[in-house]
DNA sequence: AAAGAAGCCAACCGCGTTTAA
DNA sequence: TTTAAACGCGGTTGGCTTCTT
C-alpha cells in the first residue's frame, strides 16, 4: 500500500545546481509541465530528488522570476503584512509578483529585522521595544522592573551599538540636550547610560503611555517615553512605516501610499487565504469553528491587493 | 595584502497536510 | 479505510562573497 518512492535516495545528487542541469530541467518542464516532481528528474535526465527539482524551479528557474533587488515598494509589503500574518512566507510572497516565499524570508532575515530594530521595533511584535518593555514592566514589582530593565538594555544593547558605531547611523535627540553619537569608546558607553536612563523612566511610568496607538507618540505623551523612542536610532516619535523611515525616495516613495494599487492579482488561493487570515485577525466571529465573512472586504473587485490605509494593517496582532 | 568577520542566499531538513495506491 | 509518499511550508545551514581590521 500507498506510493512509490519518488527517488532512490542513495542514488541523488545534491548540493549546487549546475547550468546544465538546470537547463535540463527547465526545458523538460517548458515541454511537459509540473504535473508530476516524481517523475520530472528521472524523465529530464537528472539525478535529482523530485523534491529538489521542485525546489530548484520554483525559487530560481520559474520565468516569471524578480532576482534583482527588493524596492522599497516591495519592502513596505512585507514590513506590512508581516505585522498582520507574521511568518507566513508564502502568503507575503503571494502579494509580490515575481518574489519566492524563499526570497521573502531570506530578505526578512537578513534586512528587515534589522532595520526594524535599528528603528527601535521589535520585528516579531512590531511594536517599539521601549513599549513592549513597559507592557512586561506593569506586571512586576519594582526591583524585578529594574531588573528587566538590565536585561532588555543587555539584549539590545549590541545592536544598537552596531547601528550607531559601525552603520555610522546618527539620530537626533530631540527632546533632551544630548549630543549626537560618535564613534569613541567613551561616548558609546554614555549612550548606552543614555538608554538605559530613559528605558528605565519608562518602564516605571507605564501609566503614561498611550492607550488605543502604542507607537503614535505624536499626541501628548509622556516626556519620558518619549525620551525613551528618541534614545533609539531614527527617533520614532511620531513613528510610522513610511518613506522616511526606510525608502530614500522622499515624499515620492510608495511606502507612503496605499500598497501595491494596481498591481494584478496573481495568486488567488493565496489572497484568499491571507484575506481568511486579516479577516480573522480583525475580529471575524465564528461558528462551528469556521469563521464568518463580514461584508467588508479589503480586495476590491479589480483584485488590486487592497485599498486599506495604512494604519489598519499596522494594528498589532499581540 | 591577508585574515577574520559579517552578509547573503541557495539548498536542505523536518513537520503537517494532502493524495494516491 | 489505511498507509505511506508527495507536497507545501517555515526554519536552518553551508558555503561563497564582500567588508573590515
Amino acid at each position: 500500500m500507498g506510493r512509490i518512492p519518488c527517488c532512490e535516495k542513495d542514488n541523488v545528487k545534491r548540493g549546487q545546481w549546475t547550468p546544465e542541469e538546470d537547463n535540463k530541467l527547465s526545458s523538460y518542464i517548458a515541454q511537459h509541465g509540473t504535473r508530476n516532481w516524481r517523475l520530472i528528474p528521472k524523465h529530464a535526465g537528472l539525478q535529482r530528488c523530485g523534491k529538489s527539482c521542485r525546489l530548484r524551479w520554483t525559487n530560481y528557474l520559474r520565468p516569471d522570476l524578480k532576482h534583482g533587488q527588493f524596492s522599497d515598494s516591495e519592502e513596505h509589503t512585507i514590513v506590512k503584512l508581516h505585522s498582520v500574518v507574521g511568518n507566513r512566507w508564502s502568503l507575503i510572497a503571494a502579494q509580490l509578483p515575481g518574489r519566492t516565499d524563499n526570497d521573502v524570508k531570506n530578505h526578512w532575515n537578513t534586512k528587515l529585522k534589522k532595520k526594524l530594530s535599528g528603528m527601535g521595533i521589535d520585528p516579531v511584535t512590531h511594536k517599539p521595544f521601549s513599549h513592549l518593555m513597559a507592557e512586561i514592566a506593569t506586571t512586576l514589582a519594582p526591583p524585578q522592573v529594574a531588573h528587566l530593565a538590565e536585561a532588555a538594555l543587555g539584549c539590545f544593547k549590541d545592536e544598537m551599538l552596531h547601528l550607531l558605531t559601525k552603520k555610522r547611523v546618527n539620530f537626533q535627540f530631540q527632546q533632551s540636550n544630548v549630543a549626537p553619537v560618535n564613534t569613541t569608546h567613551d561616548e558609546k558607553d554614555d549612550t548606552v547610560e543614555i538608554i538605559k536612563l530613559n528605558l528605565s523612566r519608562a518602564i516605571q511610568e507605564p501609566d503614561m503611555l498611550p492607550s488605543s496607538k502604542p507607537w503614535d507618540f505624536t499626541g501628548a505623551t509622556s516626556a519620558n517615553f518619549a525620551g525613551a523612542c528618541n534614545a533609539f536610532p531614527g527617533s520614532i516619535t511620531g513613528f510610522q512605516y513610511g518613506p522616511s523611515s526606510f525608502g530614500n525616495e522622499g515624499a515620492k516613495s510608495p511606502w507612503s501610499q496605499s500598497m501595491c494599487t494596481g498591481s494584478t492579482c496573481t495568486a488567488g488561493e493565496q489572497q484568499g487565504r491571507l484575506q481568511e487570515k486579516l479577516e480573522d485577525e480583525n475580529g471575524g466571529e465564528s461558528e462551528g469553528g469556521k469563521e464568518i465573512r463580514n461584508g467588508s472586504s479589503i480586495f476590491n473587485t479589480d483584485c488590486v491587493l487592497w485599498d486599506l490605509p495604512s494604519d489598519d494593517l499596522m494594528n498589532p496582532i499581540v
